[in-house]
DNA sequence: AATATCACG
DNA sequence: ACGTACGTGATATTT
């Protein structure tokens, strides 16, 4: 790119249409509470806010369509006719938009009659005038003829919510199109666009198009000059006949720069936002993290809420006296329940309580130069005061760690607000003071620096932030429990998720005990051989290179050694090990790579990621993660333990790294198939329910079924491919994905399918059954009440309509799997308490539980875990269960 | 911070 | 016409 030796003031000009259309595909759905779609305006939001800060234009416009009754071209109105119209989910955000556009002060340009298209040809034009540079900004190639020196496009693009934008320049554009810019027209004008509905010169593609433009220029050159060309006979044929289409399309597509509007780019200068009218359209879109970003604050006099009412009576305390301790501590004790907030340490608590129907009170108590506080904490956290809190598990896990007792608590506003919205991400205070009340909250980090409270500290900010948040935690425990009243989750929440969250804190408290020695050893046995791989690469490729690179490898494989790419990725050529699989045997050195992969991945993610995370007693202590996952799964993190390997040999030697101390044993209980006996019970499949009922195999069994062969006869090949169409079923199959996975034709799979459902019609009329009823109430639920709500099922898209049925299919099984593993690790816990047993929990694994035992207990537990876990709810189908006792967790999985 | 890959149920 | 199974979390590389 050529330098510039004179600063240019700079217009962005975008194109509202074109970019609001390429967000609302690019970005998944959003809606607000009340189901306003907001993804398109949000996407918009981003792409602005992304080349704004690129770019720092000095002055910024938006042009828009304004669909008009006539069309510019009347005898062409047909073709533009033709064009569907946006989705209602798209159109209902344009107004959105521009009142957002409007509350940023940011002009916008649309007129009657005119395209976007043309306007910003008009704009672009003024602004050169002006002597000023632009850039225009769309996601559609048609503005591309306008490029020139001072005038750049940038061609968005939007994946995933993720975009990127490329500028053209005359000369980026001179190297992809072997022409300059403005003959763009003479291209379209022979080729046409689909899109755009111009139809072209019949016969004439963008290949025979695109040679013709850069050999003879323009169309005009092209038919003046025609007799003399040398030009192949069927492509002279076709432009001969073609001649009124191509003059027709050079027009259609020509962008007309002489659009009556008046601009000038001094209209345009960016100008400060009007903060409040931002500020309370935001609120309205539910865009908190754009508030956030653009430092919007509530104007005084914001609109009141339960809340709000709630707040301004709010009479904060520091407490650091004892004498007023105990009184407080006594007064707690006659409430019906307080609000608890507590630092991770300890060392400051805050509490809040309603002292009248309009006055709520806080008191902030604090460790520094109290000695008895301890006493305090013994008392606030005993059953004697009912408590509500946030993100009670982790609380109780620090009560735990500190000697306290975990009794009193009556609720968890996050778990809630998770059970209420199970796909929201986050639920911190913040966002939900905003979700719920509208209302602004300071930043959690005010109170919960290191030193917020320290001795040197000025304490009333993290004091009044602190019992803001605190006495929030009062006000949303009235609203989210009346929700969860609401929507039939009371007992979910009452009788589930809050009793396992003690049950939790102490299997994180416990921890698994690891062999350091032995997971050491293995560390270097694979480290031995993953050098031994390395250099096996490095000699076949004749060069060394980083081979965890993806971009690095691909290069060796498809570009040194020849291999054929199978597919590829946004960044290059894909090198996953189904792609690998499909090149084994071209070349040797794919075995190995494959090897050194499943090495590499050993070491780092397990021996290395395991041994930064044994805590001093030996042991490894996951966070299990209950607000996270949208069917109501746990998830495990710092260390995942959910996921170490068992699927292959080398994988599963590590499963003998965890282990039980000297005199104890691990205890493995886990569900058989639980997944698919609920699709049985919950489709009330009277054929699957007999195949579960006999005790048979169930993939043996439904191989006999859909091959017609009796069940001694079933291969081992017949017995995959049932299973595989088991799983498949579970997810909400298509047969495309099913051929893929089992490696037969779609014809087959189809078939396997068809005998599938013919065997188990009832399956299929329940799959049937609750897309329907997703799409009518706009949730699923499991069998004990949890829901996930699938806005998806609304959208015109249709792969996000696809997702949402997989889901509306997948979720209640696997959410009430879920639900039933819960309720067996609360009942679990609670018998090995009532027995007196020196058993402790230490791992679930979604249908898999992990006890540690004295050896003396092994054989009650295994019986009390297999009963347990079988007794929690009477199914159409036997639930049953299996354990098996050993010294490491490989041996306990026999 | 995003992407690619791969570990589990 | 289009893309292609549900749910997670950690690591290394690259931007």
């Amino acid at each position: 790119m050529k330098r510039k030796t004179v600063y240019n003031m700079k217009l962005m000009v975008l194109d509202g249409n074109s970019l609001i259309n390429r967000a609302f595909y690019g970005v998944r759905m959003l809606t607000t509470r009340d189901g306003t779609p907001t993804n398109a305006v949000y996407g918009f939001l981003n792409i602005l806010q992304k080349l704004t800060d690129e770019e720092t234009p000095d002055a910024l416009c938006v042009a828009f369509d304004l669909k008009a009754p006539t069309f510019r071209h009347k005898a062409y109105a047909g073709y533009k006719a033709q064009r569907k119209g946006m989705p209602d989910e798209l159109a209902v955000q344009m107004p959105i938009l521009k009142e957002v556009l409007a509350a940023m002060n940011i002009p916008r340009y649309e007129l009657e009659g005119w395209e976007a298209d043309d306007l910003i040809g008009t704009i672009a034009a003024k602004d050169s005038a002006s002597g000023w540079d632009t850039v225009i900004v769309t996601g559609d190639r048609d503005s591309l003829q306008l490029v020139a020196e001072h005038t750049h496009v940038k061609l968005v693009t939007t994946r995933m919510g993720q975009t990127s934008a490329a500028e053209m320049t005359p000369e980026t554009f001179f190297n992809a199109y072997g022409f300059t810019p403005e003959k763009m027209v003479d291209l379209k004008g022979l080729m046409g666009d689909a899109s755009d509905n111009i139809p072209g010169v019949a016969g004439i593609g963008e290949k025979t198009a695109t040679d013709l433009v850069r050999r003879y220029g323009t169309i005009r050159h092209l038919y003046d000059t025609f007799d003399e060309l040398d030009i192949k006979p069927g492509v002279r044929k076709k432009l001969d006949a073609g001649r009124e289409m191509a003059r027709l399309s050079y027009d259609l597509a020509t962008i007309h720069c002489d659009a009556p509007i008046d601009f000038t780019p001094e209209q345009a200068l960016r100008k400060p936002v009007d903060s409040a009218a931002l500020y309370s359209l935001f609120l309205k879109l539910e865009f908190a993290r754009l508030i956030d970003r653009f430092g919007l604050t509530a104007p005084r006099g914001d609109i009141p809420s339960p809340e709000e009412s709630l707040e301004t009576a709010r009479v904060d305390e520091l407490v650091t006296d004892q004498a007023r301790m105990a009184e407080l501590l006594a007064l707690w004790q006659k409430a019906d329940c307080v609000s608890v907030l507590a630092r991770p340490g300890l060392d400051t608590v805050a509490v809040a309580w309603r002292e009248t129907s309009s006055q709520v009170r806080t008191a902030v108590l604090t460790f520094h130069g109290l000695e008895t506080y301890s006493d305090a904490l013994h008392v606030l956290f005993s059953s004697a005061i009912k408590k509500v809190s946030h993100n009670v598990k982790d609380l109780m896990n620090t009560l735990l760690a500190n000697g306290l007792s975990t009794d009193g608590f009556l609720f968890d506003t996050a778990l809630a607000a998770y059970l209420l919205a199970p796909t929201d991400g986050s639920y911190d205070l913040e966002k939900l003071g905003l979700t719920y009340y509208n209302r602004e909250y300071p930043a959690a980090k005010d109170y919960m620096a290191s030193d917020a409270f320290g001795p040197l500290a000025e304490r009333s900010g993290p004091v009044s932030a602190m019992s803001a948040h605190c006495a929030l935690i009062g006000a949303l425990h009235g609203t989210l429990s009346d929700r969860l009243e609401q929507l039939g989750m009371h007992r979910l929440y009452y009788e589930v998720e809050l009793p396992l969250c003690p049950v939790l804190a102490e299997m994180e408290r416990a921890g698994f005990l690891v062999d350091r020695k032995a997971l050491a050893q293995f560390g270097e046995m694979l480290n031995e051989r993953i050098a031994d791989g390395q250099q096996a690469i490095y000699e076949m490729a004749e060069e060394t290179f980083n081979i965890n690179s993806t971009q690095q490898l691909g290069r060796i494989l498809f570009n040194k050694l020849g291999l054929p790419p199978v597919r590829k990725t946004k960044t290059g050529y894909s090198t996953n090990a189904e792609v690998l699989e499909k090149l084994r045997g071209r070349h040797p050195i794919i075995d190995v790579i494959l090897d050194y992969r499943q090495l590499t991945k050993l070491k780092s993610t397990y021996v290395d990621g395991l041994t930064k995370v044994i805590a001093e007693d030996g042991r490894i202590h996951t966070s299990f993660q209950n607000t996270v996952t949208a069917t109501g799964r746990l998830s495990s993190t710092e260390p995942n333990l959910q996921n170490i390997p068992v699927r292959t040999e080398l994988g599963a030697q590590l499963r003998r790294m965890f282990v039980a101390p000297a005199g104890f044993r691990l205890v493995d209980a886990d569900y058989s198939q639980i997944e698919l006996r609920l699709l049985a019970h919950i489709a009330d499949d009277k054929a699957m329910i007999g195949a579960f009922a006999s005790g048979a195999d169930i993939h043996t069994a439904t191989a006999s079924q859909v091959f017609g062969v009796p069940p001694e006869l079933v291969s081992h090949e017949m017995r995959r491919r049932a299973k595989a169409v088991n799983f498949g079923i579970v997810y909400g199959i298509s047969e495309f994905s099913l051929s893929q996975d089992i490696g037969v034709t779609r014809r087959e799979a189809k078939a396997y399918m068809d005998r599938y459902f013919e065997t188990y019609h009832s399956v299929r009329e329940y799959m049937d059954r609750v897309v329907k009823q997703a799409k009518a109430d706009g949730y699923v639920s499991t069998l004990l009440g949890r829901r996930r709500w699938l806005p998806e099922l609304q959208s015109s898209n249709h792969n996000l309509r696809a997702f949402g049925e997989r889901v509306a299919l997948n979720m209640p099984i696997q959410g009430t799997a879920a639900d039933i593993m819960k309720l067996a690790m609360i009942h679990v816990q609670d018998r090995l308490k009532a027995e007196g047993l020196a058993a402790r929990l230490v791992l679930q694994v979604h249908d898999e539980l992990i006890v540690e035992c004295p050896e003396a207990e092994t054989e009650r537990v295994k019986t009390l875990l297999t009963e347990e876990m079988e007794g929690v709810m009477d199914l159409s189908v036997p639930l049953t269960a299996t354990s098996a006792a050993g010294q490491s967790w490989a041996a306990a999985k026999d």
